[in-house]
DNA sequence: TTGCTCCTCACGTCACGTGAGGTGGC
DNA sequence: TTGCTCCTCACGTCACGTGAGGTGGC
């Protein structure tokens, strides 16, 4: 941090726009702790300076990692009440480490849904050719371009079973069979 | 669907258990049209087929996608108010296009952080062997161990700034000058 | 003085969570 | 009959969004 920067404090909605928060997420972080101005003008205006900047951002990587703000809130308590550095280290290591480990997880669902959507537009893309005579009913599943006709992407087989495409005319009493 | 399985209904805590969900978020799901129990027992019990663990883990990615259950919906009507098949077709492409879109800038976003965390792990390793003499507000940003002293990950740096370790003595005046 | 930014309540929203009080089903 | 599952309200929670009504600052 220049001397330069220290003389141009921030007001609340310029903090915002630079982490791309809102204002009332800013005063949310207040409330909780996780944040303070470093003054007030005497109209009560907020004044930051640029490590709110970084702290914000470390905020919002914090909940993108998973963490709700009262863990954080939290997380912080853990780090001020530790004793000696090591010790503190070794605890914020051990949060780290499950969260590298959830971020994983969540990467790796992501990587499934990324093939999920791109085997869906793909089915999709031969649709653009079709006849619209077709009704959609017949789009879900079909024979044609080459289509495996029982395998229609999860995502696009999904929108079958909407309440307007059910079949009143089939029986369920068998559902409800030896069931007083 | 098998016969065999049209003929074990399930209740509704065995949907939720083979998806994953609660028995509330199905009650939700219900309330807002997204799925419908195919009868119900006399006492009132839902009754699902199979096809409903299908539905419910439709919904699941699209909510993954980043879907609200109110996009949902609206998703739905569409489909069923769309005209031929292959348009239905394009317009369910074209919010499939700009998900997958979403879905990659989410995974490089958590890909960044996977790095950092590796990168906050890492440093925070070294830690471990250091003399308990050290006080935490030395960790963030030491000269052992080879640390680069201005450069701790921004993950750990972001541990700076809580009250308890800002200095009072610091003079803030130079922020309210020239300032009413 | 005008227009923009800020202030503090305080209620709304989204996707459920969590009882309360009562009943069905093997 | 016991114990488990289910039913319907209905209020709580989390991270903000969104005004309402008023004032600061160049």
């Amino acid at each position: 941090m220049t001397r330069a920067a220290e003389r141009k404090p921030l007001r609340v909605g310029d903090l915002a726009k630079a982490v791309g928060k809102t204002v009332r997420a800013i005063h949310l972080y207040e409330e909780l702790g996780l944040l303070a101005p470093v003054t007030r003008t005497t109209g009560g205006y907020r004044l930051y300076t640029e490590d709110a900047v970084a702290r914000v951002n470390w905020i919002g990587k914090l909940q993108e990692m998973g963490f709700s703000l009262t863990e954080i809130q939290g997380f912080l308590r853990d780090w001020e009440g530790a004793g000696s550095g090591p010790e503190a280290m070794q605890r914020v290591r051990a949060v780290f480490q499950e969260r590298l480990d959830e971020t994983r997880r969540t990467m790796a669902r992501l990587a499934a849904l990324e093939k999920d959507l791109q085997a869906s537009l793909d089915y999709l893309d031969s649709c653009a050719g079709c006849e619209p005579t077709h009704h959609k009913a017949e789009c879900k599943c079909c024979d044609y371009h080459g289509h495996d006709p029982a395998r229609a992407p999860e995502l696009v087989a999904g929108l079958a079973g909407s309440r307007s495409e059910r079949k009143p005319d089939v029986p369920l009493a068998h559902l409800t069979e030896g069931i007083r």
